[in-house]
DNA sequence: CTAAAATTCAAACAAACGTTTGAATGAGCA
DNA sequence: TGCTCATTCAAACGTTTGTTTGAATTTTAG
């Protein structure tokens, strides 16, 4: 098995057709509907083509997001990289942390001519994925970056509860992989959008996930049905210390 | 072929073994990655007996759906009906709209002796599920509520753009999903969770919803650079009007 | 109790699945 | 040219898929 990218002698762009065909029928079928049969008769190669150059299917799979998600990390750790540069060891907004992450991953959803938009809907609808060996390799390819993002994050917050910080990162990722996966694939909102210009996509989910980001903690309800003091006595919750509050505000 | 509600003879409960079964088979492996084998055998039922009592596997599929939805958006609608009536005809808080829409799925998902946290997991994934059947019947079954919450968040929204408003609203399911589906199918936090308490999640994620909904609008990049003036001075897109901000902040 | 209807059951169906095989084909190099 | 090795190809492999069948069984109704 030869799963270098090497070029091969007959048709050098066997792999490559078979990537690409495989990524376009994973985002219109979903992973397990899409057959090795449909694969191969759309990059008009034949049956066996796949098990030669991938050895089997789940290998397809992991080699069609790995190619995509390899460029993506490395574009935000390189994005994430300049941010922490640029404050020379001095604080770091949060919003530009956020941009770092999530300005990559939208500019790629942009791009119709390479797949990269294509890609981004099949990524967005795979973080839910069951299959357990996908989960478990996008688990592996995503933990350096979401490592470093955490701690920057971390950091530009200080105060903050991580947990809560966490939490909030998490349904970031969740609206951003609806606002790229649903947009089309998605039929809920089906003919309610005019104006689905991907290039205002950003500016307008960068104003949702900072709202978010930026709102005030939750006070979880401490005793129901007493009602709880002003300001809380001791119910080994602690309050949002002033600090919190203020790097809440950027 | 039966499809009532109405007791079978036999075991009465046949229907709602298989329903059960297939539901918690569906959220661990996927709707395509499940079988009549292994739901029948779960069920401890004969394996014919899905064809008979449903028809075929994707009448099954929707049956599972339907079940709980239907439910689920006859809360959804009564708690909206609530804060219409409680506001006699007057100004409606969005945070109230919100409310209606999302805690009953969030408490649904909390429900973990009766199958609604298995539901609500299944649910939050198959939102973006590729099967077109599937997305169809999604869509028809919640036509009703969202045409009716739209409405409602329109009209406690007023200056806003409605375009914006979807978009966030949008977003927001999109955050919602993934809280519910991911917290312990996306392996990507896996782990990184100390605190996952169902009844915390509430008021966590409306607080993030929140503060999302209410974010300064985008303003929309006019001309960066040379660019072309698709956007340059009266192209018909205002920016916030100043009522809109006042909207936007509850 | 008996006839009819509803339900369960074991067995089989064709179709589609991922994978393997061994021969045919083509290019690169001596 | 002749040898080698990577690649392509048609065909078949054994499983598993959803569905159907017809008889056995149980429940309901007269």
């Amino acid at each position: 098995m030869n799963t270098s990218t090497s070029p091969g002698k007959h048709g050098p762009e066997t792999r490559s057709r078979i990537l690409d065909a495989a990524e376009a029928l994973f985002v219109e079928h979903g992973l397990d509907a899409t057959s090795m049969r449909m694969i191969t008769a759309r990059a008009a190669v034949n049956l066996a083509a796949i098990n030669y150059h991938f050895g089997s299917k789940d290998s397809l799979i992991q080699e069609v997001f790995r190619r995509r998600l390899v460029e993506l990390n490395r574009q935000r750790l390189a994005a994430l990289d300049r941010v922490e540069a640029a404050a020379a060891g001095g604080p770091i907004k949060p919003s530009r942390v956020l941009e770092a992450f999530f300005r990559p991953a939208l500019e790629l959803a942009s791009d119709t001519e390479h797949g990269g938009r294509t890609f981004m809907q099949l990524l967005g609808r795979t973080y839910t994925e069951p299959n357990a060996f996908v989960r478990q390799f996008l688990a592996e390819e995503y933990a350096e970056t979401l490592e470093r993002f955490l701690a920057a994050l971390y950091a530009s917050l200080p105060g903050v509860p991580r947990e809560e910080i966490l939490w909030r990162f998490h349904f970031m990722m969740g609206a951003t992989s609806y606002a790229i996966a649903g947009t089309d694939a998605l039929q809920l909102f089906a003919g309610k959008f005019d104006d689905a210009d991907p290039a205002r996509l950003l500016p307008r989910l960068m104003s949702f996930l900072l709202g978010g980001l930026r709102a005030p903690l939750p006070e979880y309800e401490a005793a129901r049905g007493t009602r709880r003091g002003r300001d809380g006595g001791a119910d080994g919750r602690r309050r949002v210390p002033v600090e919190a509050r203020r790097a809440l505000r950027e």
